[in-house]
DNA sequence: GAAATATCATAACGATCGTTACGATAATTT
DNA sequence: AAATTATCGTAACGATCGTTATGATATTTC
């Protein structure tokens, strides 16, 4: 009962991902959504919330159209295969859109006023989860013999996360793809190893 | 001739610094700065110009008063320690207050509104004349025999930038120094070693 | 002591922020 | 066809944004 819908919900959803991913939480305004998406801010509270509950959307939406990369990472069958692959997708990634560099999961909402407070920890959260789930990853890969006894999976994890980070501060900052991948394959070089055929370095 | 200034310039610009430095640009009203400081907003605009000009001070202040253990880790003998008492420093600066944690000069401003371009702009301007002075530096190490001649300087000051970067990310999440220090040491383990004396490894 | 001047706090400026009444419009139900 | 209901665009809400006009206050110069 009642009228329909003339926008696409999930199509609007899109169109403010690319919003939210360019000038982050607080820098964006319903008068920004609005003329990306062709919604009026009425439709947008309607179908979404508020604009906390729209940015979290968003970044769901986010997670699973543009990171999916990261779970795909975890089948590979060698943690540093893992590695590069999450280190050059992000490379790839966070260049890929002229329009909105860098990555939503990071500058979404690093600092801001404290109303921004709760979207920071939802962020915080997010890439906490997945440092978490790498660094499980890399546990899985020492007791397969594909890293050392003596390597520290969480360190590695957050090392990781830190050149994760660091290269979407750079991308924003306009570092081409081939910079990037520089900086990874740097941080890559020197990727412990184990003993396990897995590492294609012993038999 | 006329009245006098009841504040402390000079004092008012670190209370500021404090305030960007958590807040990042766009997150500070001249509410938070006037508390902050104990400066009603027309004496802060008479003192230092409007918002902006405010906060290049600011950041100004901070290079200068925060980030000088950056220059003077170009007057290290090796590359090496160079990087590390970068990273280290890093580490120990974006942990040592729990009210103010990260760099400014990474979130004061990633993203935003259009409004603050200028000041995104400034801040990667910062960070590009840093890392061109660490890779100058580091051309100097390979010259010296200090890094191998196969070293890409270029490569390696973006990657310690990209570290460094993504610490403060981490930082700004909460991680502890510990943990930033282990993610630091990491960031070392990959740092190539030349054939000189300054190494330390050969004679 | 009187005139001049720089800084002070108060209070307001127009613009924009996120959010929401409101009446018109379109679709479904009886 | 009439009644019901959900969505539509317009327009406004109070709050806050960065910025500034204004008059009182304090200091210096003549």
């Amino acid at each position: 009962m009642g009228r329909n819908r003339e926008f696409d919900v999930d199509q609007a959803l899109d169109a403010v991902v690319c919003v939210f991913w360019r000038k982050g939480y607080e820098g964006v305004s319903y008068t920004d959504l609005t003329q990306a998406t062709g919604v009026e801010r009425p439709a947008l509270y309607s179908a979404f919330g508020n604009k906390e509950a729209l940015f979290r959307q968003a970044l769901t939406r986010y997670y699973e159209r543009y990171l999916d990369f990261f779970p795909a990472a975890m089948e590979l069958p060698t943690s540093r295969e893992v590695a590069a692959h999450i280190l050059f997708s992000a490379a790839e990634l966070h260049t890929r859109y002229p329009d909105r560099k860098g990555c939503l999961g990071i500058h979404g909402a690093l600092a801001g006023s404290d109303d921004a407070e709760p979207i920071r920890r939802a962020l915080i959260d997010a890439r906490a989860i997945g440092e978490a789930s790498l660094r499980d990853r890399l546990e899985r890969a020492k007791q397969e013999g594909d890293l050392p006894e003596t390597a520290n999976c969480a360190t590695l994890a957050a090392f990781v996360g830190a050149v994760l980070h660091g290269m979407a501060v750079q991308a924003k900052a306009g570092f081409s793809r081939d910079k990037l991948e520089a900086v990874a394959e740097q941080a890559l070089s020197t990727w412990p190893t184990g003993n396990s055929t897995l590492s294609g370095k012993s038999s």
